[in-house]
This record gives C-alpha cells, sequence and structure tokens, in this order.
DNA sequence: GACATTCTTTGATGCGGATCAAGGTCGTCC
DNA sequence: GGACGACCTTGATCCGCATCAAAGAATGTC
C-alpha cells in the first residue's frame, strides 16, 4: 500500500531529497499516497490550509479568482514542486489538476514539525522559494509589457525549458522538441491574461511563421527554438 | 560610530528581530551602517550579489530592464524589508534607492553564516519570502488584466495599506490618508505597465471623482478610501 | 453511428491605452 | 531674477487586443 520514498521518482528533485534514507522512513510514515484525476482541486482559497504536499507526477494551476470573477492562473506546478503555505495562516489560492495527477500530501502540522526537525529541509524550501519569487517576477515582467505574441511565445519557451530539464543533457536545446501543452486554450489565456480568442490567433500566426507546428489536439512541436525566444523578447 | 542595534528604528519588523540582545550583538558587528542618495543602487543585476541588507529608511525599488530596453519595476521596499538572495549564485535584479535609504549591509558570506547559526532568522526569511510570493503573485493578477484605472487605484490603495501598517492603529482605514508617492510619474509606468501619460491620465480622473487629491509635487491624499478600492477591483 | 457538448479557429467591429506632440509647472543654477 | 532642465499634464491620432458572432474540430454519450 505505501509506497516506499526510495521509489519515488521525483525524489533527487523534491525537498524530500535532503533527506537521508533512515529520515525518509519517518516521513514517509506522515505522507499519504493520493491520486486527483483532471479538475479536482487539492487546496482551495477560502479554506484554511490543512495539507502540504509534494507532486510527483502531472501538472498543477495555482489560480485565483479576479473580483471580475473570471479565473487568474498566477502559477504552473510540475513533478518535484512544493505545494502549500507551511506556517501561514490562509493560502488565497486555488491548486487544481491540470492533468490526472499522483501527489504525495502530508497534514500541515506533520510537515511542519517536520521541516523543524530537518533543517536541510527547510533550507532547501526557503531555496525553492526565493526562486519561484523569482520565477514570478520574469512572469510579471511579462504580463506587465509584453505583446500577445510575446506572451505566448514566452510561455510556450518557458514550457519547453521546463521539460526540457527532465531530459539528459539540461541546457542545450535541440532543434525540434515536441509535447503536449497541459493547458487549454481557455486556461492559456487565464494564464497569459489574454482571451481564448487572441491565443488561438497568435498561435496560428507561430505556426503560419514555421516556428512552431500544431499537429492536433493539445500537442505542440517547437521548429525554431531561436525564432521563438526572439519573440518572446519582442516586447518592443 | 557603530550605531547599537538595540537602537534599530526597524528592529521589531527586520530579520533580526527574531534574536537575543547577545546575538544582536555578534551580528552588529558584521553589519556595516551605509546611506544612499535617490537613484544610488546597492545591487546591479549583472554584479555577483555580494551583500545582503535591512533597510532602514527610505523606498527601494527592484527592478530589471526588459528586451526593449525599458525598465521594469518588479518590487518596492520599504523600512524592515530584507534585501538579497542569500544561498543563490546570481540576482536578475537591480535595487535603487527610490528616496535617501539608510541600510544595514551585510557581506553575503557572513550573513549566510549568521542564517546558518541562528534558525530562527532563517525560518523568518523564509516566512517573509512566502508573503513576498503570494504579494508578487497579487500583482501579476493586476498586472494581468485589469485596466489603466484599476492599476494605479490599485497602486494607491496598496501604497496606502503599506503606510497604515507603520500607524498606530493598523487594520482601521481612516477617513483620509495623506502621503508622499516615493515614486514619479514615471517610474510609477513602470511598475504598473503603463505609460507615463496615461498615468497622469488616471491620477488626473480619480481627483475629478473625488477619490484623491493632489496638492502639489508627489503628495497624495486619499479622499475616499472605499471608492479607491472599488476603482482597483474594477478590473472588468 | 448519430447526437450533444465542449473546445478551437476565424472573421468583423469597437474601445482602451500607446504614441506623437505641445504646453505648463517646479526646482536649480548662474 | 532669469534661464535651463526635469517632470507633469493635456490633446489628437493610431494600433492591438477585447468583444461579438459564427462556423468548424474534437470528445464523450447513448
Amino acid at each position: 500500500m505505501t509506497k516506499r520514498c526510495s521509489d519515488c521518482g521525483v525524489r533527487d528533485r523534491s525537498l524530500c531529497g535532503s533527506l537521508s534514507d533512515a529520515e525518509l522512513v519517518h516521513l514517509a510514515r506522515l505522507g499519504l499516497q493520493r491520486r486527483l484525476v483532471r479538475g479536482e482541486s487539492l487546496v482551495r482559497a477560502d479554506d484554511p490550509p490543512l495539507v502540504c504536499a509534494s507532486l510527483q507526477s502531472g501538472a498543477m494551476k495555482v489560480s485565483s479568482v479576479t473580483a471580475g470573477g473570471d479565473e487568474a492562473i498566477v502559477g504552473l506546478l510540475y513533478p518535484g514542486d512544493f505545494i502549500g503555505r507551511p506556517f501561514a495562516e490562509s493560502d488565497h489560492h486555488d491548486v487544481v489538476a491540470l492533468t490526472d495527477v499522483e501527489l504525495c500530501v502530508f497534514q500541515r502540522a506533520d510537515f511542519e514539525r517536520a521541516l523543524t526537525e530537518h533543517r536541510s529541509m527547510e533550507h532547501k524550501l526557503l531555496q525553492r522559494t526565493l526562486a519561484e519569487l523569482d520565477r514570478a517576477r520574469r512572469w510579471l515582467m511579462l504580463l506587465g509589457r509584453a505583446t500577445a505574441t510575446a506572451r505566448v511565445a514566452g510561455f510556450l519557451d518557458d514550457m519547453q525549458r521546463r521539460l526540457g530539464v527532465n531530459d539528459c543533457q539540461r541546457g542545450t536545446v535541440p532543434q525540434s522538441v515536441a509535447f503536449d501543452l497541459p493547458l487549454s486554450r481557455g486556461e492559456m489565456a487565464d494564464l497569459l491574461g489574454l482571451t481564448i480568442e487572441t491565443v488561438s490567433r497568435q498561435m496560428t500566426r507561430l505556426r503560419a511563421a514555421g516556428i512552431i507546428d500544431l499537429p492536433g489536439g493539445r500537442a505542440v512541436i517547437i521548429r525554431n527554438a531561436a525564432a521563438l525566444a526572439e519573440a518572446a523578447d519582442a516586447s518592443i
């Protein structure tokens, strides 16, 4: 029943990676393996934050509802990413599965205790949060000024980079990368601060320019990564 | 020469607040009191991050230069706020004084050692970074979708709230608040993702609506805080 | 296999904010 | 005091994206 931490696919990338095998055994007793299907939410903005979790497979979105009533996606989560706000009273964000996902879920109190007991984990969480802040600030620049084309191109570029990390050689960008988007056009619009129609049009435009290919469904093929990065930077 | 930490105006609000008097004496030996005049920068994006600091008085901006060549402000810093990226190789952001400022500056290596030795400080830094992330995400929602009016109103509302924290009764919003903006119109534009002209027009509009008053210079008087908050939320 | 539902693409039109341009205000330096 | 420069305001025009509208793919259901 209880999956062993040593078998965990994201052990090297997640917070727990800083723990020894012995410490992991202890933590494993506290963690609960859980699956969500696409659309299910792990955390709701209004609820008190009772859980923390580590995402093992799939993708999730962090979102809020604006005063206007529509959804704003403020972040995406990938395998190895941490979910939760330890030591905070409230979270303010929804965390929803974009695909079917596997999670390792902890009671917040348990996880806070684990953080307190294992300094290396708290230290790693700090570094990770600082990195997340940098990422959010990079998004800020994109959403603040960039044109629709730049936003869509920037999103695809970011996506490709994130996926690249999971591949053998990180850093080197291969000629052509193919992947499935975990988001619908509507979700991309919510993430990029655009409308569905504009996202669709920009995708079409990038395809017409030979920069990407859209073979159907949510599949995307990056044909010209350099041109994509250039389009993303073309804020002026 | 060396100012005593116990006299520090922001001791209760800054990271060092978690330390005992004895611990503070040790930290004080590592810290260097420093002043910057308006426009001077403490950190440059290209330079390796050699310092950490605590802002004691004045205001600073965290900014980057976009691919298009203009400045994007991704955050503001007020007394008690922490500056720096401990345990990271690079910072990517400029930190520049908006007003004349007083800082308590540490060599990064010293500060990292202090964080390692004093757990409570590292813990406090984590909480603070998580809060900063939430704040960045709230900005994201604003910049993603809000109209020019909502951005300007949201900025003024945020400003007012921050200043309110320093006042006697936090939480309660008084009828009328007066303060000086630490930013020029151009800097507001860089922060809000607008042009100078649009910022100016929106300020005029809020004044015409009787929501604020602009007695001259950088002074602002909030006449109707409720209407201001409403304007900030009017994203649709 | 046919229908219903949801998602995506494409087109036409209108509005909000950028851009271009000119004038006004304030502080600073001779 | 006067002249300069930095900053702010206001006006006119243009462009990009939202909005409205409709048709076409994809997916699920019976």
